[in-house]
RNA sequence: GGCGCGGUAGCCAAGUGGUAAGGCCAGGGUCUGCAAAACCCUUAUUCGUCGGUUCGAUUCCGACCCGCGCCUCCA
């Protein structure tokens, strides 16, 4: 079975692949820097990178361009209120975004672009826009006109049709459809920043940057374009009306959107006290590969139920995979190799691949690996799995990471170096060996205080960090 | 009201017209100087409710109940 996709615009599960040649051409709404990005958020972004890399296992090359939105309302106020420049107020949200990005092992887009670097792209496309009569002006500012655009609606599938002007809509419902209108350009206000343009000062509304950057990056016609279930309307349908309206082209072949998380059930909000960025769970001691885990292992178009018994049980079945790993890389095993390891192997991986591909179904996905991992554990206890089976069984463990990523543990800073904690580990052996297990304890106990684990088992002594 | 998504074991969560994956928790074991580690086993006659189609439905159809999102620049 081929790659296939849910795509919002025909709601319905489709093969998926490049329009031309073999390069995916990807545009994703990045975040609005006017605070810490949140878990929800996260949610989304970990969506993105799982996007990417299941487009890389199946052997495209990536063109993924993401924004970075960096001038709207909330960051002007905020700016303004800490009398800091609009550059300075949002580089310091822009560095913390990308920073917890690499924390979470997200995979960077060939090109993350700031609207503040486009914004004389933005007012020629407005200027287009004009020339094509799809706008009107007021105050200086410059509106799009809906009902210029007859597929306005496509994607959210709501029919404006009715409320167009026609005999049966009376004035009062012809203003209102007047008033889903959107700005294209905003008119500047006293003490607000500004750009001087080919079109007059002002700054961009909001949707015209995704309209832009991704046309100028990538062209007319984007592969997939994906966003938060929320940007569905008004967001990506606005920039559909704005874009094919400008071009006369199909602006995205493929609409992906990722359902949204709550918190412990609830919808997260501030005022409910469960309202949490990646640096407030780093403060409770959650790993980022927990956070990692948990965002992906729910299959995106499902809402997630961002719990802190999701996140222990994220760090319990990861502990499972890596302490797979640690019996792959220590034990000893006898010569040859049993026909039907392989066969669970191979399965395995065809299993986890058919998953993905199938609309990125993780949950299915982690299903094989686990199978495989009780099989393979089982033969390992029973002798049955020999040193030709270790490579096979790697591998398994290989793929579930290239797409997974959670296997390396995210090293604590100040902790014990690998060297430290092999002396120690010696010592204790020497010590057990003299039957000192007074001295053996307190060396393990001290390990695990500085989150270091030891195993004995028949092959000897092995360690591995908490 | 319109559009969209979902209700499966204590929790998270797959799935199929033919009789319920996987993870966590819990209980029981194995191993071990001990185990706090590791590993194994057990755990839904049942899939929101009520009808219908069918030899057979959790899976298809209809109705209803409940939850969530968008419809006001919120991922």
């Amino acid at each position: 079975m081929p790659l296939r996709f849910y795509n919002t615009l025909t709601l319905q599960v489709e093969p998926f692949s490049p329009a031309s040649d073999n390069t995916v051409k990807m545009y994703t709404c990045g975040p609005t820097v006017y605070d810490f990005a949140h878990i929800g958020n996260f949610r989304t972004f970990v969506f993105y990178d799982l996007l990417r890399r299941v487009l890389s296992l199946n052997g495209f090359r990536l063109n993924h361009v993401m924004n970075i939105t960096d001038v709207d309302d909330k960051i002007i106020r905020n700016a303004v209120a800490q009398g800091k420049s609009l550059k300075d107020y949002t580089d310091i949200y822009t560095q913390a975004f990308l920073d917890d990005c690499a924390t979470l092992r997200l995979q960077r887009p060939e090109t993350i672009a700031r609207a503040t670097d486009h914004i004389d792209g933005m007012a020629k496309a407005i200027h287009t826009l004009e020339a094509h009569g799809n706008t009107y002006s007021s105050d200086g500012s410059v509106y799009f006109r809906i009902s210029t655009f007859p597929g306005y609606g496509k994607l959210s599938h709501n029919d404006f049709s009715g409320m167009v002007a026609g005999a049966r809509v009376d004035v009062d419902t012809y203003e209102k459809n007047d008033a889903r209108d959107f700005a294209l350009w905003k008119s500047p206000k006293p003490g607000e920043p500004f750009w001087d343009t080919e079109i007059g000062p002002g700054r961009p509304g909001w949707h015209i940057e995704c309209s832009v950057m991704a046309r100028e990056f990538l062209g007319d016609t984007l592969d997939i374009h994906a966003g938060g279930i929320d940007l569905v309307f008004p967001h990506h349908e606005n920039e559909i009306a704005q874009s094919e309206a400008l071009t006369g082209q199909i602006f995205s072949r493929f609409w992906l959107h990722s359902e949204f998380l709550l918190v412990e059930g609830q919808k997260m909000s501030k005022s409910l006290g469960n309202f949490y960025t990646l640096r407030d769970l780093f403060a409770k001691g959650i790993a980022p590969e927990q956070i990692r885990y948990l965002l992906a292992s729910v299959p995106y178009r499902k809402s997630l139920n961002f719990t802190f018994d999701g996140l222990k049980s994220a760090a319990t079945a990861i502990d499972r995979l890596r302490n797979f790993q640690l019996r792959l890389n220590t034990d000893k095993f006898q010569e040859g190799s049993a026909e039907r390891l392989e066969t669970l192997a191979a399965r395995a991986q065809t299993d986890f691949r058919a998953s993905l591909d199938d609309d990125l179904n993780t949950a299915e996905a982690l299903a094989a690996v686990f199978e495989f991992i009780r099989e393979a554990n089982i033969a390992l206890d029973s002798g049955e799995f020999k040193a030709g089976n270790v490579a096979s069984a790697k591998a398994v463990l290989d793929s579930f990471d290239s797409f997974f990523d959670v296997l390396k543990p995210t090293v604590a800073e100040g902790g014990l170096s690998d060297m430290e904690i092999e002396k120690l580990v010696a010592e204790r052996t020497a010590a057990k060996k003299s039957r000192d297990f007074k001295r053996s304890d307190e060396i393990r106990a001290e390990l695990l205080e500085k989150g270091v684990i030891l195993e004995d088992t028949k092959d000897g002594v092995r360690w591995k960090r908490k």
